[in-house]
DNA sequence: CGGAATCCCACCAGATACTG
DNA sequence: CAGTATCTGGTGGGATTCCG
């Protein structure tokens, strides 16, 4: 890790491959604090279709970092939650959150001060 | 911070939009060390193409964290270094590069379980 | 050598409608 | 309410080629 493929390594880039995806950080942040339905999930997270909710479930799950449980009852229930794994994601992801709001003026800053020069897409 | 909007919050994706790239995290990664020249940092990185260097190093220079340096030289001659800004970024970076280090097995593990119950497409 | 221009493909995620 | 099926647009990024 001292040397310079800490990155380029398949091994490193694993974590970030894993939320690659658009919602897959923010479901996970929305697991948090204890297992949600998924209509409770859409509630948390806010943007979000049905259909991407439960396809980043998927993701999450065929990763081990969520787990499904399924009642048997009359209205159908469906519960996620963390699993040890996942949650010792959200440390990382953490991380990238305070990040954000210590320097996410910054980076607003800077993207003000490149448009005027020469206008550029934006990420 | 407390509450459930800490990464729903358009704030704290700004950290993953600026990183959603295949390649943003790596080649900020690549210039950890020092400046570089586009040629040297496709050895570095390994796999890139020029004009997916060139596009990343662009997107990471209007969001302020990357300085692109050209010496009006014979030889053309250009060289990119972490703003500091984007220097700050690679504490996060390298807490996720850990992540995966210390539990990438187990996504794996997860991976081959989940994959022999029910075939899944991959992250 | 740096990088801009083209062409092209694959994938993500949104909208909508339907099933159990 | 949970989940699936289908169609669609936008885009990221790979390969190639040409210019200063």
């Amino acid at each position: 890790m001292t040397t310079d493929s800490f990155l380029a390594d398949c091994r490193a880039r694993l974590a970030f491959d894993l939320l690659s995806n658009t919602w897959s950080a923010v479901v996970l942040w929305a697991l948090r604090d204890g297992p949600g339905r998924p209509r409770e999930l859409r509630e948390r997270i806010g943007g979000i279709s049905s259909k991407v909710l439960t396809e980043t479930l998927r993701r999450l799950q065929f990763n081990g970092l969520v787990e499904r449980h399924a009642f048997a009852e009359a209205p159908p229930r469906v519960e996620y939650r963390l699993t040890a794994l996942g949650r010792t994601l959200l440390v990382p992801i953490e991380a990238f959150g305070a990040w954000a709001f210590e320097h996410g003026d910054e980076v607003m800053a800077a993207q003000d001060r490149e448009a005027a020069g020469a206008p550029r897409p934006q990420p």
